[in-house]
DNA sequence: TTGAAAGCGCTAACAC
DNA sequence: GTGTTAGCGCTTTCAA
């Protein structure tokens, strides 16, 4: 069974032509006669011969493979399929080539130094980066290698050279517009951190819908992104801002941390306060009522994400990429 | 910034030693001396080398990395995290080797293609299989190849060599016994498909629980996994067998359906009908009422898999494994 | 358009 | 305990 699988050699024989003239043939490069080429196929699948992978990397300089590294290990990132998405996603694109997928988890600092391993041996071809906190090693790792590096998602403090990321800000103007339209003037919003790019920009995205509206952007409360601090915050915003008829959420975490503060409090969602989300977690269509809220689209982003490195590794000039989002209207708003 | 790493060659020159000896020292053989090993360590730090992965795998024929295959790109299967719980487990076993995860979905002609050519081209050194179908020939492929293959979970046609799965026999008869210790007595059952292996456990654990109790089981209805399933099963059930006190659901997708059929038939729950699932996804705890429900250890699956891949890659003897569950006990029984 | 041959960087067998 | 060397199976010049 375990019978040694056919080299290029031996194809080249049973072909009757060079191995040189087989490599052209597999390569397909141009100079070959529609002769030999069609003797090298048949010698192929006669033999049912598949390149070694080892030796063609090692001759070629080339892997064949990209890395896919993901640095969070946080629940939150993982609580909304973010993950299996965006790996459909890559998949999907690198179908379509040859090129295989290495996946590594880099929350550790043994999955850092795996990474820089990898890096450094020339494991991989390139490299896409997910989840980055603030001031992330990888993305250095990755920028010093040299490696053509592509990131989902932005970080405040040094925006790479590539990266593919949702419209945080159009999304949460397009959420608050929403509210407006539906006759909402006391608008408020929790937050998320705003130390990290995806908070800031909802933020912001708040305020331009309220401004623009000629509404007030003063009933606001910060949060962290987790569902306690939602709570937290839909406390305060209570308290403080008591004539408020609706509240943008940078986070469906957060909003049902809200949910569950409006109920305590005897609000009824949506006729005394409306309620947006955002990232279309699974449970956003379970909550009491189901919520409205912004979708990311994390496959595409996965696809969008591939492509580019494609380019990258092809020589080509990608542009780096925002995607629009979707919103997602339910009964809380 | 895109310098030629160094080569095994360079460092030996700078430790003053042939390049066998910094194999060896790599590679921690025995019969190095003290004095060598230390002159290829200093040469090593100062080079800053790291091997070349290709040219490794092509001297050694290993290839320094597994592959995880998904074959089911099924909802389901997503949906509960299964698919990043899984990954994680299998992350923190390989942390602690030197393989690399490649990671493959085989949902479609394409994917098992590309898996064929992973193994023709022994472009890893050992597979895990995930969430096979009945028949999926990706079992066979892999079985052909000769490639040592572990799976997660198994199917009812054909068991295979080495397999890690969950013991859904085992959690399906304490979720009985839980309603059975609660004093239900008219236990009914909304089963799985019962071509599948989990399905089938279930329901036999099921059947098991309430025999040995000397209470009847007949009261069944047959779901496809499905929440709507689920709600028409639950309708026959009440229709059939007005006097259930409780259900045991095989899916907690399925027990959504069904706890929505038992608000509309103005049942109340725990109350007047007790119901358990099984999964544990996530939206159990947000269902109304949260649901009881098995819980599957999803990610120590993915850890076995891959510590029982190792044996195989290490020439041991491994044993199959199946893996407790775990009573999650909510609101709804 | 094709063949010949020199590596790619490492491992492992063998000799010392 | 250490050095030497012949490959691993492919790609890629360079000639022809």
């Amino acid at each position: 069974m375990n019978t040694r699988p056919p080299t290029l050699e031996e194809v080249a024989q049973r072909a009757g032509v060079s191995t040189g003239t087989v490599s052209r043939v597999i390569n397909n490069a141009r100079h070959v006669s529609e002769k030999s080429k069609r003797a090298v196929q048949n010698a192929i699948t006669d033999l049912g011969y598949v390149p070694n992978t080892a030796a063609r990397s090692l001759a070629s300089q080339r892997r064949g493979a990209v890395v896919l590294v993901i640095s969070s290990d946080d629940p939150a990132l993982f609580a909304n399929l973010f993950f299996a998405e965006v790996i459909t996603g890559v998949n999907a694109v690198l179908e379509e080539t040859d090129l295989h997928l290495m996946l590594l988890l880099a929350a550790s600092q043994r999955g850092r130094d795996r990474f820089g391993q990898v890096l450094q041996s020339r494991g991989a071809d390139g490299v896409m980066l997910l989840a980055l906190k603030e001031n992330d090693p990888l993305s250095k790792m990755a920028e010093d290698s040299g490696l053509p590096a592509v990131h989902g998602g932005r970080s405040l403090d040094r925006a790479p050279q590539w990266y593919v990321d949702a419209d945080n800000r159009g999304g949460a103007r397009t959420a608050v517009e929403h509210l407006i339209s539906t006759g909402r003037k006391n608008i408020a919003t929790i937050t998320g951190e705003l130390d990290t790019h995806a908070g800031m920009s909802r933020y912001m995205g708040f305020r331009e819908a309220v401004v623009l509206a000629g509404l007030s952007d003063k009933r606001v409360a910060h949060g962290d992104f987790s569902e306690s601090s939602g709570a937290a915050a839909m406390k305060l915003l209570l308290d403080d801002h008591p004539d408020l008829d609706s509240v943008f959420v940078a986070s469906d975490a957060m909003a049902t941390g809200a949910l569950a503060v409006l109920r305590e409090r005897g609000k009824r969602v949506p006729v005394d306060v409306a309620v947006v989300g955002f990232n279309d977690i699974v449970t956003a269509q379970h909550t009491q009522p189901a919520l409205t809220t912004v979708r990311q689209p994390i496959e595409a982003l996965g696809r969008e994400m591939t492509r580019m490195l494609i380019r990258l590794l092809n020589g080509e000039q990608p542009t780096s990429l925002i995607l629009p989002t979707e919103l997602i209207i339910r009964d809380s708003a």
